[in-house]
DNA sequence: TCGTTGAGTCAACGACTGTTGAGCGAAGTG
DNA sequence: CACTTCGCTCAACAGTCGTTGACTCAACGA
């Protein structure tokens, strides 16, 4: 069944990526100070110290654990409103487990929150520079502020009146509220 | 100056207080996990001690710092969106600290979440009440997700497009917004 | 005045946490 | 084969936290 034992190196790149799992999966439940090492490590099956001695930190696991490599490509074309937010890499549907463990620990990890806070001022800037007009950075701000506050109210929160709905049942729903302020 | 000493029910009443107010602005800075009764004892020139003595546990001092007396009565007449809004205890502008507690905490305390949620969905079901029509649950679910995030990103993470505005400013220019989902 | 009550303090316990250094044993190298 | 490398574990340290019990002393009631 489990063909060659695999060499040394291979070994380490799969127990450290299945830390890396693992903390994504914790810190996205618990949080940042919620979340212990022991914990991290029970579920990755490895022992504590290993973790340290691969990450040297929890402050530094987190980091590697929340990194998120790539920006997602839009794909195809979309409808006008859509098309601005996939275009900062905003769109509804199930977020990456990395993104979540930021949302989560946002609130009360001063850094998570100051790199939030940086991401979501870049999409601002990107969408007020996209729509144009007078207020355009209000305008935007509350776009994405909006997007953050349902994809909360539904990732993170579970609301009732959201937990049924589909991604895209939502999408359609909140999309003349995005134009509005789109058009200004 | 200080005139009489006080009596020592009066003490007690002004020390408990000073302890809730104490407690009330830090974990509205830091959240639940990261309060400590010490840092709150500290902040209210208290010994630790006494603030178990009157509270029992740090999770009832947070019970009883978070709750909020009355529910804010609606003053006068407002535009429809703002009405309907008002009515169910959404407003912009500045929040009291036992709220931002709350808020904060959301995310990563248990209770806070589920507290926050109760709270959520009851205003959902008293908007979808006042819009009537089909999908009216869903619309109201977004309004209020809508206010969360707005509220979520001016108040805790101080976004840089927001943080310069006023609350009037950003209820006009969210108005359209909102009207759109309350129409449908 | 004297005993009682209760606000407030002090020192400590036990649990948990992030973190560390020594060591084991198998994979790699010559 | 001998020797090294390194993935990994074990046991422990040091600090912090919520929580507790004994204690002090001024306000109170009779």
């Amino acid at each position: 069944m489990e063909g060659t034992p695999t060499s040394r190196a291979e070994r380490r790149r799969r127990t450290e990526e299945r830390i890396l799992s693992a903390a994504r999966a914790i810190f996205a439940e618990r949080g940042f100070q919620r979340t212990t090492i022991r914990a991290v490590a029970a579920a990755a099956e490895v022992d504590p110290a290993l973790v340290m001695q691969y990450f040297g930190s929890k402050q530094e696991l987190f980091e590697q654990a929340v990194r998120i490599p790539s920006i997602p490509p839009l794909d195809g074309e979309l409808e006008p409103v859509e098309e601005l937010l996939g275009r900062i890499g905003m769109k509804m549907g199930p977020l990456p487990q990395a993104t979540l463990a930021m949302m989560r620990s946002m609130l009360t990890h001063p850094d998570a929150a100051e790199e939030v806070r940086g991401k979501l001022d870049g999409q601002v800037a990107q969408l007020a520079d996209a729509i144009g007009s007078g207020d355009a950075e209000l305008r935007a701000a509350l776009m994405v502020s909006t997007m953050l506050g349902v994809t909360i109210a539904h990732q993170l929160l579970g609301l009732t009146a959201l937990r049924g709905a589909s991604p895209e049942r939502i999408a359609e729903t909140l999309r003349p509220s995005l134009r509005a302020l789109a058009d200004g």
